[in-house]
RNA sequence: GCGGAUGUGGCGGAAUUGGCAGACGCACCAGACUUAGGAUCUGGCGGGUAACACCGUGGGGGUUCGAGUCCCUUCAUCCGCACCA
């Protein structure tokens, strides 16, 4: 046959068909289901990766399923183009951010393309361009309105090298991304936004999200760290002072032995002052300053610590105990002060015998000694309390609801509830990023710039500082400004935002791209929000998503949104290795999306990563796997090609099943079904496309056929297309064609199977003896089980085996087997 | 340390509700076609056996007529968090 599968032709004759005929552009129909389908945007880097092609693959199979299924699919795609890649670009090669991005943005635009993803191109958006922007500046501006952008003095991760402060994830393994230089904390004047307030809610609302994966919504709870307690105030001995203190285990509040403050705390130059161990202390707080973040905090790190020569008052019952402070604790969580309870915390416990602090037991457990010196580890089980006063007797739990209703009761504390969660950290000392809308003057102060003045422009000439240092610090013209409020001359903020602020609304811009007076179109997101699936890699299952998440809820309070969360169903998907591990340049094991697509086309590309491996799981790449996706493509075409003469006749209608005929029809309508499930239900895209190979074979074996019914195999041949469209749609396309049909096969519907075409007069059964298969039989399916039952007995094999046998029990399961029990 | 996931042929994986382990694909073997084959088609393919038997889902134990699937225990690998009071 001449006619062969060109995929080169092919593709790029029906990428351009869809695009003539926007095929994929969508709009608000008030009269179909709608479905928003999104994957994660991507930052452009350049070039597309395999992780890239796996997730939007992934996604075109939703899109085109759920568009075939009859629903009004939006499926958008755009750009996270704010970031320091393109500003370390431009410090090395000198060329400005915004031409490496916008080039890069085109190239990787183009090889989307070449992947034929149902994209609605006219949605297109880029973070970087001021029309995006300026809506990025107009949430800072309502956060700010709101209370919930807030600024404040914060200890910073600084890169002494490149004379910049890095983002946490800028940091790897303690030091700098780019120069590898030790990170040192410094303090620093920030701009925070208070997702804090949120906490309860981000925490709550996660019940909202069945369709969610569980261990998504674990790392975000976690991250969250609620914790259950209460705060009291310890009275500093001889001073006026109080600090207080957060505990979960109001319980062994008698158990407190010494009080613990972070070398941080405010409050430790004032109590050691004029003590014998003001010097010490002051040494031991410069040299825990200086630490790095890692050498802080680790759990490796040894405890240590030092008296400070105060004392605080334990308000439960008068005691003065010795107030220390050691790396252990922590400024930012709780109230950077605690109450030491040796015998019952096992990190007090290993200080408290460091240090020969007294250790006393105030939870008996079944075998806890009575004594503190005898305990060799804290015991943090359940157990009476004791050495208590009038708690004595109390469990853990009844003790810790007693202590705190009497800490209320009279005045000393009160229950209280802590977060792991800080604040959100929004400053970047960083040129290409979205300009913060503030003004400083020295008149009124801060002052947020005017809604009807935004968007505050990126200056595009600006110099690159070889050390990194934004450029935007030296552009007068920048920063050099007048005060909104009183019109005196005034100084721009130079920071710009984490480029998680441009991506936690993006999906909402998408549902009204093109509006410029206002974010987005409230008519557009009450029709489109929240998305329906929303697909991307598991590395932003706290970061991204939380925020996202914040955005939503807060925009929603504020009436923007009609919806508390952003999206409905998340599909996190596993990376794309080789030879075991991600692909990397320095490991050199990188397969390129591009040199694929030429090779064997989207078509197989898209197939073979989704047949591989299901979504959520790791994919291992394989090249001869990928050569039997192309394989299985090549033979499908020649099935096609084989039957066009048959499926072109119009014989056969209403004819007659033969045997072979009824099984090829069984095949078609079980495929249908099981395709069906499998994309619906699980996102098994894998074994979907192993049901539409199993019927490719068949259809195959069933050329050899004298008589075939072209009826039968036409309704095979269409199904098999329709269900191939959404992993290849090119060939789809080009095979529809070729049968003769007018029009695309994007626009079919989805097969319906025919639950007739799925009665079989008879069925197999396993005849079982003891759990072990030892036949099979074929019955009437309408066999009533007695009949089952005499007529497993009857075979030759099953009377053999039962030869000597007593016949104890049988177990009949329908339409599937029979166990016999026989000793 | 805490939390989560995974473990099935030579390989990727399937078995969806406790009911035929290994679908589908790759690799491999044999055959057909052919000047040729790294194309295509047909057949085979967990171990074991002449054929049965028998053994087999990381290991050990248990529940059950029946376990890859449920329970207990243990090992290995990967991921997240990591002094959170």
């Amino acid at each position: 046959m001449e006619n062969k599968y060109d995929f080169k032709v092919i593709e790029t004759k029906w990428q351009h068909y869809w695009e003539e005929h926007g095929f994929y552009k969508v709009s608000e129909d008030p009269g179909r289901p709608k479905y928003y389908d999104l994957e994660m945007f991507p930052y452009p880097s350049g070039n597309l990766h395999m992780g890239h092609v796996r997730n939007y693959a992934i996604g075109d199979v939703v899109a085109r399923f759920k568009a075939m299924n009859g629903f009004n699919v939006l499926h958008p795609m755009g750009w996270d183009a704010f970031g320091l890649p393109a500003e370390n670009a431009a410090i090395k090669n000198g060329i400005h951010p915004s031409i490496w991005t916008d080039t890069n943005m085109e190239n990787m635009k183009s090889q989307l393309k070449t992947m034929g993803i149902s994209y609605d191109w006219d949605r297109e958006i880029a973070t970087c361009k001021p029309d995006y922007y300026k809506f990025t500046q107009w949430m800072f501006l309502k956060l700010y309105e709101h209370g919930l952008a807030y600024k404040k003095k914060s200890a910073v991760n600084w890169c002494p090298s490149c004379q910049t402060v890095l983002a946490n994830e800028q940091v790897v393994d303690g030091g700098c991304e780019r120069c590898e230089a030790v990170v040192e904390k410094k303090q620093l004047e920030q701009w925070f936004f208070k997702i804090t307030d949120y906490a309860q809610r981000l925490l709550d609302d996660l019940e909202m999200l069945p369709g969610w994966p569980e261990k998504v919504k674990i790392m975000q709870r976690n991250w969250i760290g609620r914790s259950e307690g209460c705060q009291f105030d310890m009275k500093i001995k001889g001073s006026d002072q109080v600090v207080p203190v957060f505990t979960t285990r109001a319980d062994t509040v008698f158990g407190v032995t010494y009080m613990v403050m972070a070398p941080e705390h405010p409050l430790v130059a004032d109590i050691s002052q004029n003590t014998p161990q003001a010097q010490e202390v002051k040494e031991f707080v410069e040299r825990i300053k200086n630490l790095s973040e890692i050498a802080r905090t680790s759990t490796e790190v040894e405890k240590e610590g030092v008296f400070t020569g105060a004392y605080a008052i334990n308000p439960m019952n008068g005691e003065e105990v010795p107030i220390w402070i050691a790396n252990y604790v922590l400024m930012d969580y709780g109230t950077g002060a605690i109450m030491a309870v040796p015998a019952h915390d096992q990190r007090d416990f290993d200080f408290a015998r460091k240090y020969n602090l007294p250790i006393r037991v105030v939870i008996q457990g079944n075998d806890t000694p009575l004594d503190g010196a005898d305990l060799t580890e804290a015991y943090v089980g359940d157990g009476k309390m004791v050495n208590s006063g009038t708690f004595d007797g109390n469990s853990v739990e009844s003790g810790i609801a007693a202590v705190i209703a009497y800490m209320e009761e009279h005045g000393i504390g009160q229950g209280s509830i802590n977060y792991r969660l800080r604040d959100w950290l929004i400053s970047r000392q960083r040129y290409w990023g979205a300009p913060i809308p503030i003004v400083y003057c020295n008149d009124c102060g801060m002052v947020p710039v005017p809604e009807e003045d935004l968007p505050v422009l990126l200056p595009e000439d600006v110099e690159f500082k070889p050390s990194g240092e934004s450029p935007l610090n030296y552009v007068r013209s920048f920063f050099e400004t007048n005060c909104p409020n009183c019109g005196k001359e005034a100084r721009r903020e130079t920071d710009t935002m984490d480029t998680f602020v441009c991506s936690s609304w993006y999906f909402d811009r998408f549902c009204s791209p093109h509006e410029s007076e206002q974010p987005f179109d409230k008519a557009a997101t009450d029709y489109w929000m929240p998305v329906d699936q929303y697909i991307g890699g598991v590395e932003h299952a706290i970061l991204h998503l939380m925020y996202a998440r914040f955005f939503t809820k807060f925009l929603y309070d504020i009436k923007w949104l009609s919806c508390q969360e952003p999206f409905t169903n998340l599909l996190t998907q596993g990376m794309v290795l080789k030879d075991g591990s991600k692909m990397s340049k320095s490991k050199g094991n990188v397969v390129s999306p591009e040199d694929i697509i030429n090779t064997y086309g989207a078509d197989t590309a898209r197939l073979f990563i989704l047949f591989a491996s299901p979504p959520e799981r790791d994919l291992e790449w394989s090249d001869a796997g990928v050569e039997g996706a192309y394989r299985f493509l090549n033979r499908v075409w020649r099935l096609v090609v084989d039957y066009a003469h048959l499926i072109n006749s119009q014989d056969g209608e209403g004819a007659e099943l033969d045997e072979a005929a009824r099984q090829l029809r069984f095949k078609t309508h079980a495929t249908i079904k099981k395709v069906t499930d499998d994309i619906e239900g699980r996102f098994n895209f894998n074994t979907a496309i192993s049901a539409i190979m199993e019927l490719s074979n068949m259809l195959g074996a069933y050329r050899d056929n004298p008589q075939p019914n072209p009826a039968v195999v036409k309704e095979a041949l269409e199904s098999l297309l329709l269900m191939l469209s959404p992993f290849s749609p090119h060939i789809a396309e080009e095979l529809w064609q070729l049968t003769g049909h007018e029009g695309s096969i994007t626009l079919m519907a989805w097969p319906q199977y025919d639950p007739s075409a799925l009665v079989q007069d008879e069925i197999e059964m396993v005849i079982q003896i003891n759990g072990k298969v030892r036949d099979r039989i074929m019955v009437p399916s309408d066999s009533n089980e007695e009949e089952v039952r005499q007529q497993c007995m009857q075979t030759e094999r099953i009377a053999a085996q039962l030869q000597g046998k007593t016949v104890q029990k049988m177990i009949v399961v329908p339409g599937k087997l029979v166990n016999i029990v026989a000793r």
